[in-house]
DNA sequence: CGTGCGATGTATCGGTCCGATACATCGCGG
DNA sequence: CCGCGATGTATCGGACCGATACATCGCACG
C-alpha cells in the first residue's frame, strides 16, 4: 500500500522523505493518521532497489539558489523512473480483495484521477460489496446475539453500523456519478510538472480544459 | 491489542483457539475485520509462557457427554490464570495515547462493562481529542491545500471529516451519559460462569440485579 | 456404501508497518 | 551564545496479517 502511495506522490514531483510524509499525510488523513517513518524509509529503499524510483541529485522544487550552504548532505530527494511508473500503472490497474479493505480503498481512492473508468467502477462496486458484507455480520450480531453482550459492546457495534450505512450510501453515490460519466463533482488533475506521457487516462467530465 | 482482547474474552469462558477467533470477531467486529491465525496463535503462545492463561484439560463449555471419539487430540482450551486477571486489570485501566487511536478505542470500549467510570470518562475524552485533531487537520487540508488536490482526493476528506463529526458527536453523547452515571443504554454485564472476584466493578446504573 | 467437500481446528512463515529511539543540522529568539 | 523547535535521515524490535499446510469430522449426494 505504502509503495502505491509513494509512486503516486512522486509521480507528481520528486520529493525527499520529510517532504513524501507530509504529502502522504495530506492526501491521506482521511484513511490513516500518519505514515511513520519505520516504515517510510525502508519501502524507499526496497522501491530504489526495485528500481522503481532513483535518488535525484537537484533539490526537490526550485532551489537553485541556494546551492551550497556548508556542505549539502543528508536530504535525499527520490523520482519516479519509467519502470516505477509502469509499476503504479499496474498497481492501481488492479482491483483484489485488498482493494477492498479500508487502508486499501483508501489509498487506491486517493488516485483515482489517475485510474480508468472501469477500474474505478470495479473498485467502488468491490468495496461496496465489502461494506455491504460488514454490515449483514454487524446485524446479525445485533439481532442473534445481542443478550449475550453488554450495553458497551452493543453500542460499539451501533455506531459501526451506523458507519456501514452510511458508507454503502456514500458509494452508491460515487458509483452512480461514474456510471453517469462524472467525476464527484468538479475534477482537475493539477499534475505540477505537466509531462503525461504513458498511461493513466485523464478523469472525466471537465478534464483537459485547466482555465478555460 | 489482541492480548488485552484475549484477556478479556477468556475472563469470560475457558475457549480454544476457533472459537475465541469467532468471539473476538463477534465482539470486534465493528472495529476490525478479523483476527489472523497468524496472530493469535504466537499471542497465545505468548500469554501462556507469560503465565496469564493456561491449558485447560476440559472441553470448552458442557460437552462430558461427548467424551472420548477416537483420540481427541487437537482442541487446545485455554483459561485465565488470576495472574492473567490482574494483568487484565492493569491493561484495562491504563490510557495512554495508544488507546485513542481505532483499534486501541475499540478494544477498549468493547471491555468498557469491565472498565472503572473514571477511566472510561478518561478515555473516552482522549478519544474525542483526537478525533477533534485529526477533524482540524481535515479542515485545514480542505480549506489551505484544496486547490492542490483532485476532485477524489478532496471527496475522500470531505467524507473523512464527515465520519469525525459524527463520531465527535457520539463521543459527546456518551460523555454525557457518562458524567450523569448511566450505561449507554441498558447494561448488564453478563459473566458466563458467575465468580466475579478481584478486581473490575461492576457497571453503574442498572447492574447488579440480572433479571429482576 | 463411499467419497468428497465444507466446517472445525492448530500451526508456521515471510512480509508490512508501527513506535521508540538516536542523531545531526538549521534558523531564530532570548 | 545557547537552547529549542523544525527539518531531516535512519534503525530495531515487535505486532499483526495473508498465504499456506495439514488433520479431523459430519453429512449430503451419487
Amino acid at each position: 500500500m505504502l509503495e502505491l502511495a509513494i509512486l503516486g506522490l512522486l509521480q507528481e514531483s520528486p520529493m525527499h522523505g520529510y517532504e513524501l510524509r507530509k504529502e502522504l499525510t495530506a492526501k491521506l488523513g482521511a484513511i490513516r493518521a500518519a505514515i511513520s517513518y519505520g516504515s517510510l524509509y525502508p519501502t524507499l529503499r526496497r522501491l530504489q532497489a526495485a528500481g522503481w524510483i532513483t535518488e535525484a541529485a537537484g533539490t526537490p522544487a526550485s532551489a537553485e539558489e541556494v546551492p551550497a550552504l556548508t556542505s549539502r548532505r543528508g536530504r535525499v530527494v527520490y523520482k519516479i523512473t519509467a519502470e516505477g511508473k509502469e509499476r503504479f500503472g499496474q498497481l492501481i490497474a488492479q482491483a483484489g480483495p485488498e482493494t477492498y479493505d479500508d487502508t486499501g480503498f483508501g489509498v487506491h481512492f486517493a488516485f483515482f484521477a489517475r485510474t480508468d473508468q472501469a477500474t474505478r467502477l470495479r473498485i467502488l462496486e468491490g468495496r461496496r460489496r465489502t461494506i455491504e458484507e460488514r454490515r449483514e455480520g454487524l446485524r446479525d450480531v445485533l439481532g442473534r446475539a445481542a443478550e449475550r453482550l453488554d450495553a458497551y459492546t452493543l453500542e460499539l457495534q451501533r455506531h459501526g453500523l451506523d458507519a456501514c450505512e452510511r458508507e454503502v450510501r456514500w458509494l452508491e453515490e460515487l458509483i452512480a456519478n461514474e456510471r453517469s460519466g462524472r467525476a464527484p463533482t468538479v475534477p482537475q488533475v493539477g499534475t505540477a510538472g505537466g509531462r503525461r506521457e504513458d498511461n493513466s487516462p485523464p478523469p472525466p467530465g471537465t478534464s483537459r480544459k485547466e482555465r478555460p
